[in-house]
DNA sequence: TCTTTATTCAACCGGATGGTTGATAAACCG
DNA sequence: CGGTTTATCAACCATCCGGTTGAATAAAGA
């Protein structure tokens, strides 16, 4: 869905909205279901604002959605957009992971320690 | 391996260091071989003294080490710390999305959202 | 040894970030 | 209507972050 050119300041947003452990917590706690302001403020020690500052963050970084019951908005989180993340860091890992099954890749590796350059030994992997 | 009780910090440092496009953009290079810090600081415009406190943030976060080749010292992409967080993520994406698959989850959902309260209707899952 | 190359250290700067408190808006409840 | 609940807006503040420039370290090469 999000693969090949994957929009960057999407990638920094959600990101940087998962760099934070309160927000990581909200992400988990609304994992098991939809929640308010208020609900998701209550295992915190910082006020309702800054609970809603930080729900900013990750609506803004497409992570979670609101709707609207009455005076209450109701958060939801948003798993594609989570899904774009774990294709973004798997692109890389797998191929990393796979260079070092590949013993030509191993060699390469020694030689950027050992001798003059890292360079590229074998791009074409 | 990293599963359950996974360090704070460590998450902490992991998605910070991810949060930054310069810093990404190292890692994708990263996960097709090791490089020196001049190599990696080449594609870009900034100094290599900014190239070389990214390359500590990712250090610092363990998604790359650093060996010593006289007096270069060539970058190497952690696979495993990648993995780290792909487990995090998907520890809570899978679970949403089974929800949406689970039809007594859309119900509580809908409860939260035109009810009064979203609270727990099934914590058993 | 003197010079060049590779990298880091140190100080500095502007802007973003995460928290605070106080005031405001909107919808329900009596 | 008046009051309570839910949430945001606004201003403020300290710290962090990403960049800069200039100096220092370390090893290689002449």
């Amino acid at each position: 869905m999000y693969d090949e050119e994957t929009d960057d300041t999407a990638l920094d947003l959600a990101f940087t909205a998962l760099a934070d452990p309160v927000r990581r917590r909200i992400v988990a706690r609304l994992s098991r279901g939809s929640a308010t302001v208020t609900e998701l403020a209550e295992p915190f020690e910082i006020s309702t604002q800054a609970i809603s500052k930080h729900i900013r963050v990750l609506e803004h970084a497409g992570l979670v959605t609101r709707t609207r019951d009455a005076q209450r908005r109701p958060v939801h989180l948003n798993p594609a957009r989570l899904e774009m993340l774990t294709s973004w860091i798997d692109r890389y890992r797998l191929v990393k992971e796979q260079q070092f099954r590949d013993l030509d890749a191993v060699l390469a590796r020694e030689a950027a320690d050992h001798h003059h350059s890292a360079e590229q030994h074998h791009r074409g992997a």
